[in-house]
DNA sequence: GATGTAACTAACAACAATGTCAATAGAGCG
DNA sequence: CGCTCTATTGACATTGTTGTTAGTTACATC
């Protein structure tokens, strides 16, 4: 019998990393951070753990880039939806459907809870600019610059990202909890909207 | 000189557990997770992590606990805003206000992105009480039985809910990303809940 | 084909967290 | 005071994770 030698794999140091990027993300998605350690990742794509290090630094530089790498996602998702708000005819439901699915795409739900544990919020700042463009998407397409102020269509945005966040978070079981359907969440934000947008008319 | 031994307390096995999940709530909310080990509070207490098995039963034990505590205390939370809606005469604004408090007490938010990553939904269960009770107090406060269906209840605290909560979780940076103050969250959602209640008399 | 770079491995060291167990010592009770 | 019960300790074993280092091998380039 011959020995069979293993033959090994050399990736590009970019391949690597997102080979280990998406291996990363997986985990914390099924298993939490706790999941997500050198070894396993390493095990998981044929590799060693030593090998990561290599590309990474350490075990603290493989979280940053993972936490870096899902940010950028969202950050991007939500970018496509402001996109998209501008180029098609959407009704309110629909600017509602793109923020959302931007939220829920690439688990941002568990994305958040872990930046929010680990209370490092420096990772969050590519949000703030797509946050931002979502304000100006919003007051081009919906809003009346004689009805709705420019703060007001900040708290627009801070009221609809709330909710996306918490649908992300805890949608589901809170949805269980009161017998409400999948669509339940962004319908209610859908529906609120408008009124919302109004309310500048009656001053406050 | 004389040897002076260290004096041994004995606490009652409640008074123990009282400490030490007060202790590991605190080592939570400031450094996450990773923070709340054995060694870690019994260090804090200046006991042994032994003891903490000897009262826990594991480490799994204590976490269990822990969550177990965070629930009960946010489900307490719950239920007296809702005694105080039943018997003074708040307006909207004040059923909003205590609900949010209900939720930023103790940490909510951070107990509620602990559970989502551990993935154990199970210990959230007694939140169910709580918050159909807050359906029921919403239809007998401001509910006209004429106009809002008891799905639209349920879905108006379902709306208050994931509000809550993600203010609870992501709100001060996210209000600081758009310019927004402190109060922002609670009046958006105040603002907006009339308006949700009404909606029932134009279908839907 | 020879050579150099660096992706990759294997083995080991260091450390932290959990858990076990026998022994110690508070506190109530006769 | 003596006795019992158990909260509490101290020392040890175990396991898992991170990190280091010397060496191996894939692959591009000449």
């Amino acid at each position: 019998m011959s020995i069979e030698r293993v033959r090994r794999r050399r990736r590009t140091p970019e391949e690597a990393r997102l080979e280990v990027l998406a291996c990363a993300r997986a985990r914390l998605l099924a298993g939490g951070p706790d999941s997500v350690t050198l070894k396993a990742v390493a095990d998981d794509l044929g590799m060693t753990h030593a090998n990561l290090i290599h590309h990474f630094g350490s075990a603290e530089g493989l979280q940053s880039a993972l936490m870096g790498s899902m940010v950028a996602d969202l950050s991007n998702a939500l970018d496509a939806a402001i996109a998209r708000l501008r180029t098609d005819e959407g009704a309110p439901l629909e600017l509602i459907n793109a923020v959302f699915d931007a939220f829920a795409e690439g688990g941002a739900g568990k994305l958040a809870a872990w930046i929010v544990l680990k209370g490092d919020l420096t990772h969050l700042e590519p949000v703030r600019a797509a946050v931002n463009g979502l304000v100006e998407a919003i007051r081009d397409k919906l809003g009346d610059p004689l009805t709705a102020s420019p703060k007001q269509l900040s708290s627009a945005v801070l009221f609809i990202a709330l909710s996306a966040f918490g649908e992300a978070l805890i949608g589901p079981p809170l949805r269980d909890m009161l017998d409400q359907d999948e669509e339940a969440s962004r319908q209610v934000v859908a529906g609120l909207l408008p009124y919302f947008l109004l309310k500048a008319e009656r001053g406050e």
